[in-house]
DNA sequence: TATAAAAGTTAGGTTAATCTAACAAAAATT
DNA sequence: AATTTTTGTTAGATTAACCTAACTTTTATA
């Protein structure tokens, strides 16, 4: 059983260790900011944690989170971006209000509800700040986060998620014939609202801009999702 | 700002003075022993809670929760309820399963999460369990708790609330002109079925046990709700 | 390369929430 | 009323999570 402080220990390593992408190696101050607490803080959790063998680390060394810590981690990402999720869509919060209140969320630790909520808000993919959300195996699926307007003219693009889940986008994508794993092709783009003209199906629709926004899509060579990497996809 | 153990205490405080209802004055040893924890911790906690003026209480005397100690428990217990109706209606838990997870979401101090909550949830007045859900002011609305498969045939009764709040029931609520408010006379009980031939807004409709199981009502002479006395109250 | 700056550590302290063991007061019973 | 039982209190420890202040190691730079 994790505390709720040595959750946010594994969350900050992870967030901390992509962002220095090179090795994963953090140190004890980068940490200390992060969570706003004193480094002498951090070195006593630090020996806590390597004690539950979720960090790998030596006095004056650097912190790397084990495989068993990030698991634990992404668990954690996972409540965080679901909550969210949840928040905006179905409690219409605004986007830059769930964060604070997801934090508090996040750590109520029962299986069942977060597998349920996940069911409830239909397996999102995406939370509302367009983050991937990890699924219950704890993988997450990257992909190229490109929304269709993004896309040219041209481009034949599969649609892999969208911004959000309420029913009112769901059902309008429903009845334009939209929908996940969906090939698009766009064949005009209009100058003046950017909204595009595209072939779904052999069916030629007219989408608003707006809603161009809401859909996340990958490039048509990105046959699998997670396999899309930056050198290949066409999309910007 | 509360502790989640300072809530819990709280809580436990109101539970206890409700059930030995005689002056809502409550034992050391009995808190103890309703929070599972030695008597000795409860000692230090009270001294705490007496310095933040929740609970009025001398050495060696009761402990009495005061109106602020008060007003902070029933909040707490408004977010248990609103969040067990959540679990129970929106992620299909079942009731015994609603009250641990409850536990653990209560704690999470947002008001603007309670009050969308409780939006979401349709302002519902019971929890799976059918009791009240304290109001955001903070008061509980006590009526006499009674489902409409209590009346007897001739009674008429006000509908005031219904056991949950799923799509489904509210669907088929609207359907037959039934909602919180209207006035229900009982004509005829089927022996057979229990099935109802009640009297709404002068129509005829026929109900079945079942939804007359998830109907609260309140007799006809508690015109406003929270007014209704055991002593007045037709239904037994 | 010597030294100053940055990064990291240790020792010792605090607070909330818990415990055990010993003690004191109040209530119940003989 | 005296004694036993129940109830409540105190003192002293522990653990997690934090702190400050002093110290050490590593890194950067003059």
């Amino acid at each position: 059983m994790l505390s709720a402080t040595e959750e946010n220990y594994l969350k900050a390593l992870i967030k901390i260790s992509e962002k220095n992408s090179v090795d994963g190696k953090v140190g004890t101050n980068e940490l200390a900011v992060d969570l706003g607490v004193k480094p002498a803080t951090v070195n006593d959790m630090l020996k806590r944690l390597k004690d539950k063998k979720l960090i790998d680390y030596e006095k004056y060394g650097k912190i790397k989170i084990t495989k068993s810590g990030k698991k634990s981690g992404i668990e954690i990402i996972r409540r965080h971006r679901l909550w969210e999720t949840f928040l905006f869509d179905k409690l219409k919060f605004t986007w830059d209000e769930v964060h604070e209140v997801a934090e508090l969320l996040e750590h109520v630790n029962n299986p069942k509800l977060i597998e349920r909520l996940d069911e409830f808000l239909n397996h999102p993919q995406f939370d509302p700040h367009g983050d991937v959300i990890p699924n219950s195996k704890g993988k997450i699926i990257i992909h190229f986060k490109k929304t269709l307007s993004n896309a040219k003219v041209g481009q034949a693009v599969k649609m892999v998620a969208m911004k959000e889940n309420s029913d009112v986008l769901l059902k309008h994508l429903f009845e334009l014939g939209l929908g996940i794993n969906k090939t698009l092709k766009v064949i005009k783009i209009q100058p003046f609202d950017l909204s595009m003209n595209i072939l779904v199906d052999k069916k030629a629709i007219t989408i608003s801009n707006k809603l161009a926004e809401n859909i996340f899509v990958v490039c048509k060579e990105c046959k699998v999702i997670g396999e899309c990497n930056k050198k290949m996809c066409e999309l910007e």
